[in-house]
DNA sequence: CAATTCACATACATTGCGTATGTCATTTAA
DNA sequence: TTAAATGACATACGCAATGTATGTGAATTG
């Protein structure tokens, strides 16, 4: 008695988003050739058309693990802040930190909305996206914030922060580049604090 | 006597950017046939290959022209402002309001930057976020603003303002959620300034 | 143990890009 | 004026990649 059937699919399936998600963070989704990453997790086309329905089908499952790991490291920093705006911010920088990855920039923020469309319309809702907009409810709510649709704050917020991020990542220094973007995504959150001096720092 | 060539060329190589233009501002660069779009415009993908290159340089011809057009529109805008500050305020809700149209959001923001990089790193430097960096600079220095590095504020601002748009654009209400985008990309631009009162409003 | 399901492979048709080559009109030079 | 040359554009071909239709063998179910 080899391994039962429902071990045996899982773990096809993860051979695949695996191989398909190393194709993507390297090549890029328009330049993976199905028929080689298939065959490098040892399977061929059949098996992704099988579970998965076609190439966009595998991005999507790519994209919705990637996403869950993002959403699980935001949240960690988010809970490591003493206070809640702290952690913001740090929710914030961590962000950015992790659009530096060649990975998440590649699959998450280039081919993934350009195959897929507007990110916020995914089906997962991108659970990284939501857990920001829920903070800065909270922070609109209590006053730390001015008085802005957290929505919104969040659009604005989440697009400066990729493009920040991309800056960084296609500069000629990333290096010298990172702490002025670090430093200009502070001040702009800083601005969008409350000015009555009611909420504490 | 007919056309001299130089006429030819040059109604050749509109007809092709524009039938690109369409093509790519409807079904996506991806989805664009050359065989269909040349074929729309009475040619055939020889022309194509003879003038752009191939597909690629047709794309970048494409987003030239609208990068022109978006720049001049942009700069009219700033011109008619009263004030730098003002100018600078509806240049960039101008900017979110050009985002909002199907042709510039899928060729500019969509295929673009997934085809060809960061827009930042075109061949053109991208000439309307050139001028935008340009204002925020003179913003800066004339004490308007907070003390920010001039392109990272421009980066974060564009970054903003885009995705401020593509919210507006994908939502299932725009015309509900298009006053919400604007009013807190305001409020954002708003924190950017100086807040010693010295600066007039 | 027979029947069925289903995971996955194989084979095929289609499509679209890129290149190599051909042709005809316009320009240039004698 | 005419012959050579340039070059704008079309045609024909090869290749690679996606998607589909079909086949096979192992695991499940009765």
């Amino acid at each position: 008695m080899h391994k039962p059937r429902k071990e045996m699919i899982a773990e096809t399936r993860a051979k695949l988003t695996a191989a398909a998600r190393h194709a993507f963070g390297t090549v890029g989704y328009a330049d993976a050739s199905m028929d080689d990453f298939t065959a490098a997790a040892g399977l061929t086309r059949g098996a992704l058309y099988h579970h998965f329905g076609d190439k966009k089908g595998l991005l999507e499952a790519v994209i919705l693990q990637i996403d869950a790991e993002m959403s699980e490291r935001l949240c960690a920093v988010a809970a490591r802040a003493e206070a809640p705006w702290q952690g913001f911010v740090d929710e914030c920088i961590a962000y950015l930190e992790m659009a530096l990855e060649p990975e998440i920039q590649r699959i998450m923020l280039r081919d993934g909305p350009a195959v897929l469309g507007d990110p916020w319309n995914w089906p997962t809702q991108s659970a990284c996206i939501r857990a920001m907009t829920d903070s800065l409810r909270r922070l609109v709510e209590d006053g730390t914030l001015v008085d802005i649709d957290p929505e919104a704050a969040a659009r604005l917020i989440n697009g400066a922060t990729i493009h920040a991020a991309q800056w960084i990542a296609n500069a000629d220094d990333p290096k010298a580049v990172a702490p002025k973007a670090v430093k200009a995504t502070k001040a702009m959150l800083e601005g969008l604090r409350a000015r009555d001096g009611a909420a504490a720092g």
